[in-house]
DNA sequence: TCTTTGCTTAAGTGATGGCTTGACTATAAG
DNA sequence: CTTATAGTCAAGCCATCACTTAAGCAAAGA
């Protein structure tokens, strides 16, 4: 399981080191959107704006479903909460480290 | 500010979006390295580290310091608080309608 | 039925990015 | 002083990736 979430976070972050995909999920955070009204906006392709869902959509960060000929995107959170966890951990895992050894030199400077 | 803020995010998720990147973090997590330390789990040269390193202190993920010949390298727990909350305000913003929209049309499936 | 709209796929192009090699600098050790 | 170590910088190579164009298809609308 820790190898399936593993590549699972991979896909995440990799999909999230986009900076096109990430105005896509702030234009879905506000709501579900068709593919074509994402176009305008990010000024891109039909074409282009569809790799880019689909990669979204690969990486769990976004549900699709296509009803008659338009197809609707939107986010699903728990890929999100998913990468926000996986920063957490490690930053947890960090300050901790960071506590024993500030502890241990008697404690200067707190950044 | 939300300029600066902005271009801040961007730099930390580009970084964030390499794998050989993450795995730096890993390391780093459970400790300050230096920079050859992490050239042998890794497999890359050190060179190839570096690079990333810089890509990691650029977008503020980690802090360098060089005493004498040797560049240690830590987490700055802050851009990955930064990164977190990025995408807990996204998250929030969607449930929030989410949830509107769920009670707008009487609450069905609850996923 | 004919046309428009919205999406889908394939192919091709240009740019970016990760990595290596090789040369160089500075510190530490013998 | 000489050698080894740790990092740094600059080119250059190659693969990946984002984007476009073009062609095709299915659903809606006139």
């Amino acid at each position: 399981m820790a190898d399936r979430s593993n590549r699972a976070i991979e896909r995440i972050f990799d999909a999230l080191g986009d900076p096109t995909r990430r105005r896509i999920l702030e234009h879905l955070s506000s709501g579900p959107r068709a593919v074509s009204s994402l176009s305008g906006p990010l000024k891109l392709t039909v074409a282009a704006i569809l790799q880019h869902v689909q990669c979204l959509e690969r990486s769990g960060l976004v549900r699709t479903a296509k009803v008659g000929r338009v197809r609707t995107c939107e986010i699903e959170s728990k890929a999100l909460a998913d990468a926000e966890r996986w920063l957490a951990d490690r930053r947890a895992r960090w300050e901790e480290n960071y506590d024993k050894l500030a502890a241990l030199l008697g404690d200067e400077d707190g950044a």
